[in-house]
DNA sequence: TATTTGAATGACTATATGGTCACTGAGTAC
DNA sequence: GTACTCAGTGACCATATAGTCATTCAAATA
């Protein structure tokens, strides 16, 4: 690569980095293309020269950001002996990167399907280790008889309505830290079946 | 009340009217004061003769609608004679006035917080009825021990979630009828203290 | 009938924002 | 060293949309 090369290769990694940035902390809807630029120091037509358009920037970065989450999060669950872990992990790793899912969340119903698609498609991965979890548990006797698909639709519905509302249950701070003991402690109390009491 | 009074009491109506229409149909966001005044057959200027910004023409809609929407279904849950039935109504209920629920549910995170705090209360009042009904079958030793107040989240939180993400899972036609018997029986099966099997 | 009132108009403004393009100047190739 | 290339520039454009205001004309009033 000649000099060239490497200036715009850097360039393009600013704009990816910057407005990474930027989407986590307000948002992929409420960020502009402008904001985008002068967070990188560089001319607002500069952006168009290296991405078409702000969704294709967008699609780019989730999908980056999905890929590297979404596999933390697949080995996380796989180091988990049981379901209660599995969540733990789980939850544990959303706190980390509240921000992000926050935004995800929110705009989710807002995103184009091309965009819907890849995040419900790398949930959808998680998810599956959840069903898969708790018809084990099914299986040994531990856990009631149920529709796992629908109960892991249960657990992640109310994830999602913490992570969406967040602003509404704690001013600053964690959502899921505050409520994190709770769902888990529920969610177990639903699916565990008890012969005592 | 003379003519002129008559005359602008109408056009308020009409507006009122033809913005409920929009805002159901369209969102609150993704309607605009262009439109309805078109829908209405008004000029754009006349709109804000009447109301001095969107913002307060979309609180006098939603705060009647809530109004009335949370009237009836406290009234037929009210009806019911267990949770079953109560869950039953209420998600009819929903699934009649579906439109109405997906554009709230989808766009609740993004409304200021006048707006938020309003539609929150009408559902805390709803969801009350059902924590109620969950503590009665607590005490009465039908269901499980847990804190209800978790587990109302958990039931609110899934139906939220079919409504807001409705166009993934239905093309056309209501989630919500698609969904109701597995909600709830998964649901009750969390809840339901089993002593056989 | 003459004067005042006020509902309604619609052209206009202000602002935001994604995207374009003619131009510049440093880097590259010969 | 000269001609060419292309990353970068920033003024500009198109569009959308909430909100304003001078003007109009029918209704109310005296």
């Amino acid at each position: 690569m000649n000099k060239r090369q490497v200036q715009k290769q850097q360039t393009r990694n600013l704009i990816l980095q910057q407005a990474k940035n930027c989407f986590i902390s307000k948002g992929f809807l409420n960020t502009t293309t402008s904001e985008i630029a002068a967070e990188c120091g560089i001319a607002h037509g500069t952006l168009f020269l290296h991405f078409n358009n702000k969704e294709i920037l967008i699609i780019e970065i989730l999908d980056q950001q999905l890929e590297i989450i979404s596999l933390k999060i697949i080995e996380l669950i796989r180091e988990a002996y049981d379901l209660k872990e599995m969540l733990n992990n789980y939850l544990d790793f959303i706190q980390r990167e509240e921000d992000f899912f926050h935004t995800i969340t929110r705009e989710l119903p807002f995103y184009s399907d091309e965009l819907r698609r890849k995040i419900i498609f790398r949930e959808s991965l998680i998810r599956k280790k959840f069903v898969k979890a708790i018809d084990e548990g099914i299986a040994r006797g531990n856990f009631i008889t149920c529709d796992s698909v629908m109960a892991a639709t249960f657990l992640f519905s109310t994830i999602s309505y913490y992570l969406s509302l967040k602003n509404i249950f704690v001013s600053e701070g964690s959502v899921i830290a505050k409520f994190k003991d709770k769902i888990i402690l529920t969610f177990l109390s639903f699916l565990t079946r008890r012969e005592d009491a």
